[in-house]
DNA sequence: GCCAACGTTGGC
DNA sequence: GCCAACGTTGGC
């Protein structure tokens, strides 16, 4: 049984199109202790969607845990860790953070509930809301 | 231990 | 560019 995640990033920093280039991925810089435990808390096989922050707005992509935590190699204590993700696939149709708001099935969303927060948790009804409205079978 | 100041995130 | 949310820092 695999959870489900939240990531984001801005697309001037990383995005879906670098991800997708690069194959797998080491997510470093989470500096926040419960988007830490939330990386804790991913095993291999676990999916996630792809969310770009401030430029679009959007969930655009599907990733996998390759890498479970292990210390993150850009943080000068040994105090954070970060994991490996591939890229999956592309969401046939972006879903817009506007969407998510409008819609009452996503009403408790973390990502809605707690902003500032950039690795969330996603509930398995909430995954498979968003895979259909993203036009995933 | 409290809390004001400050910095960062991220939506608008 | 503004500002709300919220985490961190530092004076007391």
């Amino acid at each position: 049984m695999s959870r489900h995640w939240l990531l984001k990033s801005e697309p001037e920093a990383f995005s879906w199109t670098e991800q997708q280039a690069r194959g797998v991925e080491p997510w470093t810089g989470v500096r926040n202790h419960l988007a830490k435990q939330h990386l804790r808390a991913m095993r291999l096989g676990d999916l996630a969607f792809f969310y770009h922050s401030n430029t679009g707005r959007e969930i655009v992509g599907i990733v996998e845990v390759v890498r479970e935590a292990y210390p993150d190699p850009t943080a000068e204590s040994g105090d954070w860790v970060c994991v490996d993700v591939r890229a999956r696939q592309t969401l046939p149709r972006p879903v817009t953070l506007a969407a998510i708001k409008a819609d009452p099935a996503l009403a408790g969303m973390a990502l809605l509930r707690q902003s500032r927060l950039s690795v969330s948790p996603v509930t398995a009804a909430e995954w498979a809301h968003l895979c259909a409205l993203g036009g995933l079978p």
